[in-house]
DNA sequence: TCGTACCGCTAACTATTGCAAGCATTCACG
DNA sequence: CGTGAATGCTTGCAATAGTTAGCGGTACGA
């Protein structure tokens, strides 16, 4: 048995830590927050190990990210197509709140991707 | 320890068991689709195991359903999530903004839908 | 009444998940 | 220097996911 270890989950890894980053958290920081054992959380970053969908689901929800997303990017879901400009394109069409707060949500996520942007740089 | 067992995942197997008779396949037959062993696929459908993301993936597939669909109905999603606004989803499938950031954009956006709220009832 | 083929399930085993404890390193501060 | 606190990582170990082998039951044709 060469490797036992589906390539996919080592991106899922990759993934978690990127977002981890983003969000400026510690392994131990962001394993409090979703309730598993932070060598485990190492362990799956580096595609160590494969989470059961228990463990991936609180991952999402620390993330606050959809479940759906973290199995589109271990590639065991349909890519399902997730535009960044989706954010926009969909508050954009949300017919509940006004123009103004519309602008507002729109401006804040741009200035967001923005900075992030300007820090990844660095 | 008492509760090994997240009863959520019963209904989970009850689920299945209905889909796959609906589709009047036995128990061999799904899981040689799905790439099971049979008495797993047994166990899984009475809830004495917990199928991995892998795993119900493939069910999901066999069975022709959206694996949120399984999810779902695991309980495993947060019921919560999947009525969700159009753009709480989208931002909570944008991987390009941090955990803090996507939980500013929601909680924003969630207090102007309350403050029009508040506003059209007066 | 055999023999075969299917059904679902149990038993016993292996492989993997997920954890508690602890190591090595780095940085800050007295 | 020390000492304390933070970082990520390695190491066993318990629990459980998933397998192969096989049992008892039912249906059907020879």
């Amino acid at each position: 048995m060469a490797s036992t270890k589906p390539d996919p989950y080592v991106k899922l890894g990759e993934f978690i830590k990127r977002q981890r980053e983003l969000g400026q958290l510690s392994i131990r920081q962001l394993a409090e927050m979703c309730g598993v054992s932070n060598p485990y959380l190492s362990q799956i970053e580096r595609g160590l190990r494969i989470p059961s969908s228990m463990i991936l689901q609180s991952l999402a929800k620390g993330l606050r990210l959809s479940a759906e997303t973290l199995y589109a990017q271990a590639g065991i879901m349909d890519p399902q197509e997730s535009e960044e400009s989706d954010v926009v394109k969909s508050i954009m069409r949300d017919p509940d709140i006004s123009a103004r707060q519309r602008e507002m949500l729109i401006d804040m996520y741009r200035s967001f991707r923005k900075v992030n942007e300007a820090e990844a740089a660095s």
